[in-house]
Parts: C-alpha cells; sequence; structure tokens
DNA sequence: ATGAAAAATAACGTATGCATTGATGTGTAC
DNA sequence: GTACACATCAATGCATACGTTATTTTTCAT
C-alpha cells in the first residue's frame, strides 16, 4: 500500500480515470516538473476526450500542482523549498490537532491495530535499511492518524499536502540520516493516543513534525534541490 | 466590502462567472439549503451553458458547499453544528499559526492601516450597535490577517471555510451577546503584530478563536439551528 | 386494487465542434 | 542587421449534441 490515489473505484468515470490517471504521472515522474503538457496529448495518452481532462487540470491546479495556462498547456509545478516550508507549516499546525482529537475519541480497535501495524513496519524497515518501504509506512501512519481525528475536513485537507510531501520526501530519501527518532516518535504518538493522552499526544507530533519540516528543509537548500 | 467572492474581475470567464454567481446566490439564500437546482436551470439564470455551471459545480463540492448527485441536480448542502465544530478546529489551528507568522514577518504599512480601519470599524459598529457592519469588519480582519502570514496555502485554506462561517455567523448575529471581548481581542492582536510579538499573537488568537467557536456552537445548539 | 415490469422521460457525463485569442513566424522597412 | 507589424496557426474555453442511466409513469397481470 503506498498513496492513496483512487477517488472511486466502483465506476471509474473519466473524470475520475483522468485525475488519478495525471496524478499518478506526476507522482512518478512521468509528466516532469517544469514541463507542460496539452490537453489533447493528455487526453489521447489516456484515453478520455479533453473534458474530463480539462475538469482534472482545473482540479489539480486547486491542488496546488500544476498550474493551467492559457494556449500553454498545463505546467507541472515544480515544488519549492518555499513549497515544503508553506506545507510543513500547515503539516504542523493540522496534524497535532489531528493527534489531540484522535486521543480524545479514542482508536476503534481496526485503527489500533493498523497503526500498530504501520509503526511496525516503519521499525522493521528502518532495522532492514529498507528506506522505501520505511517512508510508505510513515505515510501510512500519518494517514490513519488524520482519519483517527473523525474531522473530515481535516482529512481531506491533509491528503491534499501529502502528495506534494511525497514527492519532496523521495527525492531527499537517501540523503538524510537514519530515521531513528523519528521512528521512535511514531510509537511514543501511538502509545499516547491508546492511553487517551490527548496533550501528549500533541506535544509529541508538534515536536515530531518541527523536526521533520526543519530537517526537510534544510536538505532542500543544501542540495540546492529547488525544483522537485 | 464584504466577503470576497470574485476570481478575477479583469476577463470575468463564464467559469468565474458561474462559480462566483453560484456561490453568491448561496450565501445571500437565494438558493436555499437542502433544495437541488438542475445544472441546466443554473445555466439559464446566469447566462452562461452547462458546461461552466458544471466546473463550478465540481468546485463548490471540493469546497464542501454544495453536493452534485447524479441526475438530481446540486445540493445545496445545509449547514449543521457538526460543520461548525470541524470548522472551528480547523481555524483555530490556521489563525493563530498565522498570526504567529504575521508578527514574525512584520505588517507592512498598507497591511497595518488596513487592519487597523477594520478594527476601527468594528469598534465603531459595536457602539452604534450595528452588527452586520460589525460581522463585515470582523470578516476583513481575519481575512488580512491571514494574508499578512505570506503562506498562500495557508490563505487558500482559510478562505474555504470562512465562506461557511459567514453563513452561521449571520444566523445567529442578532441571537448572540454584544460582542465587547471578541471586538477587544482584535485590537490586542493587533498590538502585538505591530509589535513583533509572535507567541503573544498566537495565544491570544488561540483564546478568541476558542471562544468564538464554543459560542457559536453553543447558540446553534441552543436555538437548534441545524440546518442553515 | 395492487404490484411488478417495461417503456418513456429526463438529467447528467462525455465527446466534439467552433470561435476566440494568444503565440509564433515571416516579411518589410529603416 | 534589427525591429516592428501583420498574418497565420494552434490551443484553449465554451457551447452543444449525444449516449447512458436512473427515475418515473403507465400498463398489464394477478
Amino acid at each position: 500500500m503506498s498513496l492513496k490515489v483512487a477517488t472511486d473505484d466502483k465506476h471509474p468515470s473519466a473524470g475520475a480515470k483522468a485525475y488519478d490517471a495525471i496524478k499518478a504521472m506526476i507522482l512518478d515522474g512521468r509528466l516532469k516538473p517544469s514541463a507542460s503538457y496539452l490537453e489533447a496529448e493528455l487526453a489521447e495518452w489516456i484515453g478520455v476526450s479533453r473534458t474530463p481532462v480539462r475538469e482534472a487540470g482545473l482540479r489539480l491546479e486547486r491542488e496546488g500542482l500544476v498550474k493551467v495556462r492559457p494556449r500553454r498547456g498545463v505546467l507541472i509545478l515544480p515544488v519549492s523549498a518555499e513549497d515544503m516550508t508553506e506545507i510543513y507549516q500547515l503539516l504542523t499546525a493540522l496534524e497535532p490537532l489531528a493527534a489531540e482529537l484522535a486521543a480524545e475519541r479514542g482508536l476503534s480497535a481496526e485503527q489500533a491495530t493498523a497503526m500498530d501495524n504501520a509503526t511496525t513496519r516503519m521499525e522493521r524497515a528502518l532495522a532492514e535499511d529498507n528506506l522505501v518501504a520505511w517512508a510508505e509506512g510513515d505515510d501510512d501512519f500519518h494517514a490513519l492518524l488524520v482519519e483517527a481525528s473523525g474531522n473530515k475536513r481535516l482529512i481531506e485537507a491533509t491528503a491534499r499536502y501529502r502528495t506534494q510531501v511525497h514527492r519532496a520526501r523521495m527525492a531527499t530519501l537517501s540523503l538524510r540520516p537514519r530515521p531513528e527518532q523519528s521512528t521512535v516518535d511514531h510509537r511514543v504518538l501511538l502509545d499516547c493516543l491508546l492511553k487517551g493522552d490527548a496533550k501528549g499526544a500533541r506535544d509529541v507530533h508538534v515536536a515530531h513534525r518541527q523536526a521533520a519540516g526543519q530537517m526537510l528543509t534544510e536538505l532542500l537548500a543544501q542540495h540546492r534541490l529547488n525544483n522537485l
């Protein structure tokens, strides 16, 4: 399991298909940052008409992944260091709220096992030095945390930023030090959630996010990774 | 000056026109909560074709104002007490961040006068018992505050929720006690911003948002206002 | 009379066509 | 040789037409 992309698997409407396809192509690098693509060519690649492609383009524009420019196609926006700073500021405000709410609310049995599972996967992946697997576990953990808050708007808002973080994170995976502390943080946070310790959960997660944000932005600055 | 709605006044594209028109009709009550409207009729009222109306509908759906249901038209979603709880949780996380960032960053001369202006209007309106004018000043103040944070994503995220708060607030304006403390809060916050006191700005605004949220949700519960 | 099934209707989702408009290339004049 | 203007072209934005599908109505059978 990696990043969730699909909107509705039941009836793959052309609109959803276009959105998912373009988003996937951006995330895995088939559409290159700073390059432009015409609606018509995207439509042909995906196998739908221009209408759903246009729909997807506007949606992705609202999500900050692309910019549609009159007569110049959709521009794949690179993720800059400033973007990551903005995003981490938001996530540092939003996810600790999620942690607090989740702790107050309590985890369901399924949620508890799923989060424990994700944490264990991170610990195992770290021991085996499998950083990609570690990042996947981390993504899942954060998604589950926000889900557990029960605040639908919070879930929706953070999902939007997670896709952009994903790109920066993948680029820096091999550059960063081993995420020892980060992995421990997750286990501690999960304990707080299980105990219903809302304040503890919030505090742990604020620290976690601040450290992660600082590390990432420093890495991006050091390596001049300004166009992901 | 009231809520900003327009996206681009220069070249009123049909898409923007449809979006602005529908949003305005929702906010001023011409489209009633819990009622449905067909794309075709909206298109005719606005004077564009179905395509931009559909575009606007999808956008408003993402923003949580409507739900488009296959063959049943766009449903104007009522704002429930739970919605307001969710929204105030988010705003209580986001706006204090904005206050902190704005204080660190400092206000430009224009920003400072605009915010002082808004605050003065609130104080005057309160003295004259003009609650509608008071609410407008309050809206403007909060919009300016978030603008001053300089975080584009933060600006965009809060703008989304402000429209929904607007509806609930208008409904409760005459029910709530006179917003004495709230008005003072704004002046105090502005002082913190001008002094560059980031921590003070954050703390004042957290308290402000928590109080406002609690008051509003209690009012909604007391008066059983569950479908705005 | 009631219920079910089938046909008709109506609305959306998608495709396509057209007009508008910005970009690009060429030609001419200085 | 360079710069500006005009013409051509191409891609979007919007409108419209079509096909799909859910809903509703009507009819028939029990």
